[in-house]
DNA sequence: CTAATAGTGTCTCTGAGACACTATCTA
DNA sequence: TAGATAGTGTCTCAGAGACACTATTAG
């Protein structure tokens, strides 16, 4: 091909997982040039020869010891003045995963890497912080029309788990009765016939999702 | 930068328009490798100044004369082996116009360029098939939860045009009564206080979408 | 008055949401 | 038995969907 064409391709993440109730996207401190020393999404180049989702999950493996995390495409940004250095493209994913399965690593071109709390970022570099924006609303929207919920849960869990879950992503209280009535008309979660043990009240079922593929259910 | 990466960035569009009472997409037939003689989405790489969606735009320009067309990105292709050349990385977008404001003109990398009936689309180059399937999927999204079929439509219509568009695009029928009490109460068209006049029938009173603006509101 | 399409109302059933008490466990 | 959380049923109201006839025009 002879086309003549200065454009680089990158991948950037949202990683949101739940921490102490509330939820938390991961972000690392820049220590390079552009935007130094400010917090950004982790993300890399993507290379020749990989898909652009294996870019996102090979930059994710990097970056975290991570399993059982749930990853799609956003969208594509490209406006040409959103990287000083020059024209960068950036198509930006969106991944969910549980706390227990996600650990930091050292990260190659940040010293610090951080859970942050969606409701208190820190200023972000590049145009971040429309993505994280853009990665709420699809969270959400997955939440309430797919089973996705199992990425944030252990595998087996007390419904009043599963409640919390949802309210914390949608900062809203949901009626104990209804939300139960709501998953259980739904079929997408089963009892294991075991119980939490160790409390000091009454213990809860535990419950596990029926099917681990991602399925269109309306939840909500 | 000291980045080394080899990919290019094109954009693919799909243009759907009602045609006959057939959905239809806007295709072209390539004169030049790969995929010589092969039907294909109008498309074309990106420059280096200009953002995503311009390119988007000016490569629909410059295809067809068009005004009062609809786009918004898809979903970004990346599979490394999807052009037998090399890298390239697609960005592809859906759009929605009326056929009477679009107009196809010479089409430079083709010789022939025409609508196509979805349900009876050619073998198409690239991955485009696949494309065209993911379009149709959020065009149908689109119509059942925006007003965005205002797009397919002329500015004054009657309102069995408006169920016409959803019955084509959703391949099924509505119920008259349904259809009708439900736009209403959505109040998302009103009524122009104008009547059709040269049919050998009785004339229908002409809507008119109230916001141009793509809202979400929840049609069927 | 015929042909062709526009336009209109009611009933049933399902599901969403509001709402308060009893059950079970530990210490 | 006190403290803490788990778990459960009913009523009302709104909206979806099924369904058939009358209205208006041109020729």
């Amino acid at each position: 091909m002879t086309i003549k064409q200065s454009i680089l391709v990158t991948v950037d993440s949202v990683v949101f997982t739940i921490i102490q109730n509330k939820l938390h996207v991961l972000l690392g401190k820049r220590d390079i040039a552009p935007f130094k020393d400010m917090w950004a999404l982790p993300g890399g180049f993507v290379k020749d020869q990989e898909s652009i989702d294996d870019a996102a999950y090979r930059d994710l493996a990097e970056e975290t010891a991570v399993k059982d995390i749930y990853l799609e495409q956003l969208y594509t940004f490209g406006n040409p003045k959103r990287d000083p250095r020059g024209r960068v493209v950036t198509v930006a994913y969106m991944a969910i995963v549980a706390r227990e399965n996600i650990a930091i690593k050292a990260w190659a071109y940040t010293k610090e890497v951080w859970f942050y709390p969606v409701d208190k970022l820190p200023k972000l570099a590049f145009d971040h912080k429309d993505i994280v924006y853009y990665a709420l609303k699809r969270l959400q929207w997955k939440l309430e029309y797919t089973n996705i919920a199992q990425y944030l849960l252990p595998k087996e869990f007390p419904l009043t788990e599963l409640q919390h879950v949802y309210q914390i992503v949608f900062a809203k209280k949901f009626d104990v009765r209804n939300f139960r009535k709501k998953i259980a008309q739904l079929g997408i979660i089963k009892d294991t016939w075991k119980m939490q043990k160790w409390q000091a009240y009454r213990p809860a079922k535990l419950y596990t999702f029926v099917s681990k593929k991602v399925e269109i259910v309306e939840v909500l």
